[in-house]
Order: structure tokens, then C-alpha cells, then sequence
DNA sequence: TACTTAACTTAACGGTGTTAAGTAACGGAG
DNA sequence: CTCCGTTACTTAACACCGTTAAGTTAAGTA
């Protein structure tokens, strides 16, 4: 390896340098602020050094909401070997949430703010890294399976799981410190809006004992699906 | 009436048109295209002036967002008036999804940032005025009803199906220009949310045939309560 | 007529993202 | 080794932002 890799490799560590500069004050103290000048404060550098490295702000905060998005991406992995369809549904919108929750700048840049330009890191259709097409790939077996009642859109489908999921994350993270509602636990709704959208969505057998999902797991359902919130082992 | 009555007037009439200003640059470019100097230029006054008539910049969106959103709340009074409890529930549903879509700013600083002050014109806890109030109440009289299946707690009802409902409308808002996904028509993915959260909910009746609120209107079911999407009249 | 005060304007401050121009160090070519 | 171009930066500046301080003008009051 000549100064060729090396050069390289150095231009791609003070590039993560950048990112980790960006996350930390992503992390303590929110989007506004990070500004480029606080950044290259961290760094020890010029704001404008930045610009050298990306090419801008926007730019910046897209890779690295990407980069995060797909570390949590990979939990899929292991929840894609949850054999029974519904289960691994529950287990995935838990952990969908819970990057949210716990990742709140990144949810508000990525799903919370119109523009946000294409992500060309993550591969689209690849249910390893595009949560959308992981959740599209549940239901379209699902929608096989002869579990959903009605619907045989996958994407309608899917789009209105997210939907609901998105708005108890959403809510919360624009919410939360707001007082003219008498909020329940962040976890209660999460776990109700789960257990209405699935009732609503799947073929009712075994109904008339209500409230499943809250009493001890049935047959064919994993445990991690009914976790209440945080991750998923 | 003394000219100290004209003041008043003189002063409340700039106060609006300033809102008007803002709504305008809101409504034609978007949030970011407010600026205090830009709403100065539309009414031909210095930038400071408005400092006059509004703490800051802040205060004015707050003060343009409760406003709009107070006339838009008055559809409650004519959906209160829907005596079926599931009927009206799915009117207001409708006519807040058609709010959020027709004015996507409001809602973005109202439903989809941080802080958002508490506002001081709308009146708490009043149906007419306070939109959660008004979603508790259906809540509350289908609970009383016996209609709910499991869930005796309204405000976690309550706030499990706003959640539902703003996932669609700030999904929309965020992503409508995002070709990552598939998108169906926003209309279809929040009929089918409605549908879904309802059938969650309710306690099953008449189940087996599916897709209720699709079909023509059934016995007990305002007109207005299934129309796709649009003023409820 | 003199004084007060409301309603503005101009100028400026400190902040932002970003660009232009300059500089120092390094790697390869002659 | 020298020359040269590219790479990786820095400093200075631009245009904008929200906001404040200070000055100005007109109207109302005593």
C-alpha cells in the first residue's frame, strides 16, 4: 500500500471525525444545534473545512441519518427469523419505534421534515437495510398466508402499518413536553395502536377474548414480539 | 367613540395584516420562506415594526396557527350534530385529515416541531375550540356506550387514534414528494387507517363482511362520515 | 404651546450556511 | 533534486437571518 490508500483512509476517518462531531451535538442538544461552525469547533478545524469533505449541511445530516439508520437496519436480520409473520410484525414495528424514541433528531430529519433527499447508502429493496421493504415483505407474506382480512394491496398495506407506527413516534418526539394533553406512557400507546391496526388488519379468529397481545403469548407468537419496548434482544 | 377606539382598531387592523402577510408567504413557499424581513417587505414596513405587534417571530406563527386552526375547528359544531358516535367520530377524523393536507404548514409548526408554545387563544378543554377535547368526547360516550371493545381509559383511546390519524396526514406532509416508496393515494392509506383502528376498537358486530365504510352508508351512519375526503359539508 | 407616548425607521449585532481566494504540504515527473 | 499540480486546508467575505438599540415623527393630552 502506497500514500495512495493512505491518503484515502485519512480523508475517510476525519470524515467520520465530521460525523461524530455532527452526532454528538445531534445527540445532547438537538438539530438546531448543529451548526458547521460547532461542528468544526469540535474538530479543531475551519467551518469551511467541512465543505471540502461534504457537500453541505444537508448533505452532512442525510449520511449521517443513513449511516445510523442502517446500524439499526441490521436488527431486521434477526428479526426476519422470526418464523411466525405476525410476531415478526410486532417485533419490527417495537424496534421502528424504538429507534425513534430513542433517536429523535435523526427521526425528525428523516421523517419529520419534507425534502430529505434520497439516501444513495441504503439499498432500496434490500429488507437488510430498507425497513420499507422489510415491513412491505411482512405483509406481502401475511396477504399469502390468508391472515389479512380484505386487503390485498401490500403496499396500501404496509404504508398504513407505518402510518400508524410513525404517528405514536412522531407525536411523541414533537410532543412530548406539551401539557395541554393529558398524555399516556409513550409505551401504552405504542402497545394499543399495535394491537388495533393488527385486529383491524387480520382475519379475526379466535376473537371474542379481547385484548390479545397483553395476556402471555400465544402459540406461534415469539416472545420478543411482545415485549413492551426496548430492544429486542 | 374617541380616537382612542380608532387606535385599537388602526392597531388590531395592522396586527391582521401582518397574519395575512404570513399566511400568505406560508401558504404559497412554505414555513422557511417566512421571514420577518419578507413579511415586512409584503406590507411596506421596515422589519422592526412588526416587533410592535408580536413578541417575536415565534409568537406570530403560534398566533397564525391558532387562529386558522380555531375556523377550522368550527366544523365541530356542525359534526356534533352527528348522532351516531362512530359516524361522527369518523367526520372528524375526515375533517382533520383535510386540514392537515390543505394547510401543510400549519400543521407542520403546530403537529411536527418541538416547542410549540401552549396556545393561550384557543380555550381548553372546550369541544368547539380544543380538537383533542373534542376527539375525547366521541371516546368517551362509545366507552359509555359499551361500543369499545376492551379500553375503558379515553384519553389513551383518544390519543392512540389522533396518533393514527396524524401518521397519515405527517407522513404525507413530510414524504409526498419521496419516490423511495410506492406511495398509494393518501386518501385510500387514511380511509383504510380509519377503518382499521375502528375495527380494532369497536366491538365486533355484524363482522364477516369486511371493509365497513366502504359499501354505501349503513342505517345509523351520516352521509358525511364516509365521504372520502373533503369538507364535511 | 409643551410634553408624552405610540408607531414607526435606520443602523447595527451576533448568528447562520456558503463561496472565493489564498496558503502550505505532499506526491509524482523531469 | 527541482518543479509542479493536486490535496487539504485557512482566512475573509457575502448574503441572509432574528432581534435590539437608538433615533424620528406624528398624534393626543394637559
Amino acid at each position: 500500500m502506497g500514500p495512495r490508500e493512505r491518503r484515502e483512509r485519512e480523508r475517510e476517518e476525519i470524515r467520520t471525525r465530521i460525523l461524530d462531531a455532527a452526532r454528538e451535538l445531534f445527540a445532547a442538544e438537538g438539530v438546531e444545534a448543529v451548526t458547521m461552525r460547532r461542528i468544526a469547533d469540535r474538530i479543531e478545524y475551519s467551518p469551511t473545512a467541512i465543505y471540502f469533505h461534504f457537500r453541505d449541511k444537508e448533505a452532512l445530516l442525510a449520511e449521517l441519518c443513513d449511516c445510523d439508520f442502517r446500524v439499526f437496519a441490521q436488527q431486521f436480520i434477526e428479526i426476519a427469523k422470526i418464523p411466525d409473520p405476525v410476531a415478526r410484525l410486532k417485533a419490527a414495528g417495537t424496534a421502528y419505534v424504538n429507534f425513534g424514541l430513542s433517536n429523535p433528531s435523526h427521526y425528525r430529519v428523516m421523517f419529520m421534515t419534507p425534502k430529505a433527499a434520497e439516501s444513495k447508502t441504503i439499498e432500496k429493496g434490500n429488507p437488510e437495510e430498507d425497513a420499507y421493504a422489510f415491513l412491505r415483505g411482512i405483509v406481502t407474506e401475511l396477504i399469502a398466508k390468508d391472515l389479512v382480512s380484505g386487503e390485498t394491496d401490500p403496499d396500501l398495506v404496509a404504508q398504513v402499518i407505518w402510518s400508524a407506527m410513525h404517528g405514536v413516534v412522531s407525536l411523541e418526539i414533537a410532543k412530548c413536553n406539551d401539557t395541554w394533553v393529558d398524555w399516556r406512557p409513550v409505551e401504552a400507546r405504542a402497545r394499543l395502536v399495535v394491537e388495533m391496526i393488527l385486529r383491524g388488519l387480520l382475519i379475526e379468529e379466535g376473537r371474542g377474548q379481547r385484548a390479545e397481545g397483553r395476556g402471555p403469548a400465544q402459540p406461534g407468537s415469539a416472545a420478543a414480539a411482545n415485549a413492551p419496548l426496548g430492544p429486542s434482544e
